[in-house]
RNA sequence: GGAGGGGUACCCAAGCGGUCAACGGGGGCAGACUGUAAAUCUGCUGGCUCAGCCUUCGCAGGUUCGAAUCCUGCCCCCUCCA
């Protein structure tokens, strides 16, 4: 195992804040593997790269010779997380629960190693808890301390409801670390009430509280919103090389620093020198390239990743319509036509024949790299073609 | 329980009898310019069998030649009082 000093300032390594950082020190100090705890929703298998920032640093620590544990909130899920907006959520089946920690295991094992990682539930100690024993937790916390936290103070203060319920979470949460003994638990920043939560009630066990580190909210494609799958900003980690290649390369410049930062697994030197090109003069695009080239072999793998570089570069730069287009089949009528509008709609690439005629009028469809100008175009049963919306809708439909 | 204010398209927000498929802003999409970046300019942003037609302004009725706009009932939200 590495030294403290070693070890730090990787811990450190795009964390928003440490609490307590001399107490993590402490605990480095002990010399053996420290128990770091993550919590996930049940309900949201499909992971994109906002919910990476935190596993890549669960990660680190397996890297650094410690025990990650997932812990998958199935028992909270119940309950519904108050942070944020949401309100309630749909409680899940104990089948529902079981395919969704395999999705789970599916994805974080691209990150992390299978071998170091412990995947826990948290209905395994909570279902065992009775009311006594609840009321017994609720009774180390006070009304007050849970008004301090930000959203319900705002609701308390903007006469929005509350349920009572809903001060349960943070207990549930903070419970987990006991039955844990976690020695540090990772989250984002607007998981710090929560966090902090499960030191107070470590300390009221009779333990030694964890270290809270928050990792910072990774910014959507829009650089402006938070990542996430409502929001439609979001690369998942499934998706295919092509669309992972693309979305990373339209994020802005400013953006991508941030994405190095949170992202990629690069020595900050290496990133410093990339700043340094630019700043010579380099076009930023080829940096992006980096980036793009890194997420997708994580994902999926070095060959694959070259792969999208390359039809990236046919596509946009050369103008090349791209070898693998995804293929549809659509059936013409009775008269063995179709008209262009009904196409694209049958298709999906447009939400309806009104959208259609709007993208038409606008410049926006092609046909074999054509730009159509007539909205009544029938195209014939018995022919292939390569029909193009904007520069990133595209297909190759046969007509039957 | 009482008094007042409000529910308009993805969001905010005008409109208060016809010229309203509904001003304006945001967001989104598209075109130009580019590096599928940013910035900028332009257009579009309910649906359809699309030069026409159909359905939208909390819900249900009514008045009227004609309603998002007026009337009645209902539902929901907010503010103040108890």
């Amino acid at each position: 195992m590495k030294s403290v000093v070693e070890q730090l300032p990787e811990i450190q390594r795009g964390a928003e804040e440490i609490l307590v950082a001399d107490e993590l020190q402490e605990k480095l100090k002990l010399g053996r593997p420290l128990r770091i705890k993550a919590g996930f929703d049940p309900t949201a298998p499909d992971l994109h790269l906002g919910h990476t920032v935190l596993i890549n640093k669960m990660r680190q620590f397996q890297d650094l010779g410690h025990e990650a544990i997932f812990l998958i909130g199935d028992f909270t899920g119940m309950i519904g997380d108050p942070s944020g907006k949401n309100t309630t959520r749909p409680s899940l089946s104990p089948e529902e629960v079981a395919a969704n920690a395999e999705t789970y295991k599916e994805q974080i094992f691209k990150i992390l190693d299978p071998d170091k990682t412990r995947v826990v539930f948290n209905s395994e100690w909570m279902s065992k808890m009775d009311a006594a024993d609840l009321i017994r937790l609720a009774a180390r916390n006070t009304v007050a301390r849970m008004l301090e936290r930000d959203d319900f103070s705002k609701r308390y203060a903007g006469n929005q409801p509350i349920a009572i319920h809903e001060f349960l979470y943070p207990l549930v949460q903070g419970y987990d670390s006991v039955a844990l003994e976690a020695d540090v638990e990772l989250g984002g920043t607007d998981q710090k009430f929560n966090l902090l939560m499960g030191r107070q009630l470590q300390q009221a066990f009779g333990q030694q509280p964890q270290i809270v580190l928050t990792m910072p909210l990774l910014e959507g494609l829009d650089g402006v919103n938070k990542m996430s799958k409502s929001l439609d900003n979001y690369i998942g980690i499934t998706d295919v090389p092509d669309d992972m290649f693309g979305k990373i390369m339209s994020i802005s410049d400013d953006l991508m620093w941030r994405y190095f930062e949170l992202l990629s697994f690069r020595p900050l030197q290496e990133l410093q020198a990339f700043r340094d090109r630019v700043a010579a003069g380099d076009n930023p695009r080829d940096i992006k390239f980096e980036l793009a080239l890194e997420l997708v072999a994580r994902f999926h793998d070095a060959g694959a990743a070259e792969q999208a570089k390359d039809s990236f570069i046919n596509r946009f730069r050369k103008n090349e319509v791209p070898e693998d287009l995804p293929e549809t089949l659509l059936e013409c009528g009775p008269d063995g036509q179709m008209g262009i509008g009904h196409v694209l709609q049958q298709a999906g690439m447009v939400a309806s024949t009104s959208e259609a005629f709007r993208m038409i009028k606008q410049g926006a469809v092609r046909i074999d790299g054509e730009r159509v100008e007539d909205r009544n175009l029938e195209l014939l049963s018995g022919a292939v073609h390569v029909l193009q919306v904007g520069k990133r809708r595209i297909a190759k439909i046969t007509f039957k």
